[in-house]
DNA sequence: AGTCGTGATCTGTGATCACATATTAACTCA
DNA sequence: TGAGTTAATATGTGATCACAGATCACGACT
């Protein structure tokens, strides 16, 4: 079974994207950059014409979304994006800074050069994007999410990368679809926010690292709680 | 569409549960538990017909196990337990640590009286089942399991809940294989914890519960990385 | 008008079929 | 005896069919 080490061996698998993936992948990020606003509701039917497949393959994917927490399953045979409430935004709020701030820590102490190089051009990226005001929203939201995840990335903890993406993904719509409407308010405590997480990580500094990102979310958090009334009683829609 | 408070309002609605959930809840139950080895291999088919129902609640149930990293599905199409290695059993302790630690800060600072009632009841249950010795090796594995969840639970967060769980799943076969084998190195430990585990959630100190998880993690982890040589250099099942 | 039944339509769930691909068995040839 | 090849079996993936239950629209009756 041994080979000698042949471009055979390096060659590495090809790939098998499974239908069910992609339809995964699709529905997620859309979901998670707050496209299909919470309470909407959609069918296997309608998603699978939707994407030119047969409903299996979005089943498969909504049964995971399900499970994840992304979508919900209401008791009337109903797929519907969950919509939040005051509360549960909270308590995300309070799990986010405590993962994510973890994350940030472990991510300054075992970063290499490499990842540091990553973070550093995203947050360039970032910065960039915000510069160009109203008409880069969608890219900045995408940069600001790809920035913290470079930075968890440098962690070296895969299992804990997909916890916090579990949880941006929960996170994501009320995120997307607030801070889109007004994306300047929040953008200007990021580039702080974000700053002092480069700064923290260039020095290797955790506890400054957590410390950022806390600060972070919070101020993101806030400012969604502030400026947003509708999620706060909201049981049915009109 | 208001109605007087008669017995139809208080029925509740019966709960719904499709095969799928059920079979995913049966196998959550044997991976979690260790009844599934590591490396073990499992196909549709032959789930379904254990289980007396048609491969599609099987498939439902495998795709969301999969999801989650309990199940791994292998490129040549097959369905397997993941095997566990060193290094991921080492990650996977230092993310419940710190998880699992502010699970029960929050626990300790947020429990109500009934919360500690049942908490000292699994206490009491797991002390009792320990004590009965090794005929009772199962269910004082189980109680453990119950103990440390109505702990997380008085946290009053549910979305923290469910990642400790996936959590337990990942790390569960690997745990309950080994500590089957040998309980009662192990439980001397658990019971010195958990009682200060129990002692600073009664006095609501978050930090001495947080110290107690953390230590009770750390023991058993240690246990099973000094006693468990098989997963260290285990690529192939003979 | 307001309420209740009734039919049509749409929903998720489960079973079955179809297929490309892996795995294994048997076999051939050296 | 052993390597290479072929036939047979088993696998996950995808599509389609069947069905119970939910939703909605329309109409009848009070």
């Amino acid at each position: 079974m041994e080979q000698t080490d042949t471009a055979l061996t390096q060659m590495g698998q090809l790939e098998r994207v499974t239908l069910g993936e992609r339809a995964y992948l699709k529905l997620r990020q859309l979901i998670m950059s707050g496209k299909l606003a919470p309470n909407e509701k959609l069918s296997l039917r309608s998603v699978a014409e939707a994407l030119g497949v047969s409903i299996m393959p979005v089943r498969e994917a909504v049964t995971r979304l399900v499970a994840e927490g992304a979508l919900s399953l209401l008791p009337n045979r109903a797929i519907s994006v969950p919509l939040m409430t005051r509360a549960k935004f909270e308590e995300l709020l309070r799990i986010r800074t405590e993962i994510e701030g973890f994350a940030a820590a472990e991510a300054a102490v075992h970063r290499t050069s490499r990842d540091l190089k990553l973070i550093l051009d995203y947050d360039k990226d970032f910065r960039d994007a915000v510069g160009k005001g109203d008409s880069e929203v969608d890219s900045s939201l995408q940069l600001n999410k790809e920035l913290h995840f470079a930075v968890y990335e440098a962690a070296g903890s895969p299992i804990l990368v997909s916890i916090i993406e579990g949880l941006w993904l929960k996170v994501g719509p009320v995120i997307n679809l607030d801070l889109r409407a007004s994306q300047r308010l929040a953008s200007g405590n990021a580039e702080t926010h974000h700053a002092r997480l480069v700064e923290a990580i260039i020095n290797q500094d955790g506890n400054a690292a957590r410390a950022a990102v806390v600060a972070d979310i919070r101020s993101s958090g806030e400012f969604i709680l502030g400026s947003n009334q509708l999620w706060t009683n909201l049981p049915e829609p009109a």
